[in-house]
DNA sequence: ATCCTACAATGGACAGAGTCCAAGTCAAGA
DNA sequence: TCTTGACTTGGACTCTGTCCATTGTAGGAT
């Protein structure tokens, strides 16, 4: 994830102690951790961190398009540092574990003209339900 | 929708001035109101229904299958009354007016089974994401 | 028509998730 | 090294939702 600082550096990002933590916390596959697990993990490595401080982060790096927002249920988000190849989520009823998951075709070819009511139709989210293989 | 009030009594539910307005303001096509609209419109007729009152209904409608509950931005819960008839969402990013949509084929099909992880899928929902023609 | 009581409504305290702000700190360019 | 604007901090605050002890009442029984 270091070519992730790199790109931060190279767009002026002010490099500090605590962005960093919390962009290494933010790396790996099927990540989803919502604001206050990540602050928990920064926390091992960066006691004193703020919980302003990684909303802060953590919104800036949304709005940088590195990191993407997932809300699978009523309950806090999530953030994916897997925002740049596009994915859907399995998400388990029982556990709430998430995975990334890829389907195929595009999801915006099955809503026709006529049911677009007139909007400019630019994506789709898609949250497949079931129940993971332990829970089952 | 006294057909669900008919539909709810002979679920053995008592019937009072309360659980009938908030059923009576969760009426019509494309109705996706948050917990404090449903009461804000409700106290209208009823001025002294509570905010608990109106929760409580609303999760027994959800329990009872009768209502829908809908999350399509990180914020309040939406309660949907078109729960018979299965149907996605078409969001406006610009303004969060929201449409029902049915789209064309399952998303299910498009979930191949080595992206299954061994989970039991049972269902999948859509949110479609477009600017509305006023906001366009 | 009245009584009874289990079920429902109430309001206020509480909790979880997130935002905002004034004050203090520090990364990095000069 | 100095300077300064960007960054961090903790706490207060908002919003959404839950919980609970108390009070009220729908609807069956008499
Ligand atoms: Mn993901
Ligand atoms: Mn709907
Ligand atoms: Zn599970
Ligand atoms: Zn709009």
């Amino acid at each position: 994830m270091s070519d992730l600082l790199e790109r931060l550096r190279g767009r002026g990002w002010r490099m500090t102690s605590q962005r960093r933590v919390v962009a290494e916390v933010l790396d790996g596959d099927h990540v989803h951790l919502t604001a206050d697990e990540v602050h928990a993990r920064a926390a091992r490595r960066l006691p004193e961190i703020s919980r302003a401080t990684v909303y802060n982060t953590l919104g800036e790096l949304v709005a940088l398009g590195e990191v993407a927002e997932v809300s699978t249920d009523g309950r806090a988000k999530r953030y994916d540092p897997n925002a740049h190849r596009p994915h859907q989520h399995l998400v388990c009823s029982g556990c709430g574990a998430i995975r990334d998951v890829r389907p195929t075709g595009d999801p915006l070819a099955d809503l026709p003209a006529q049911e677009r009511f007139g909007f400019t139709v630019s994506g789709a989210e898609v949250t497949y339900r079931g129940l993971c293989p332990s829970c089952a």
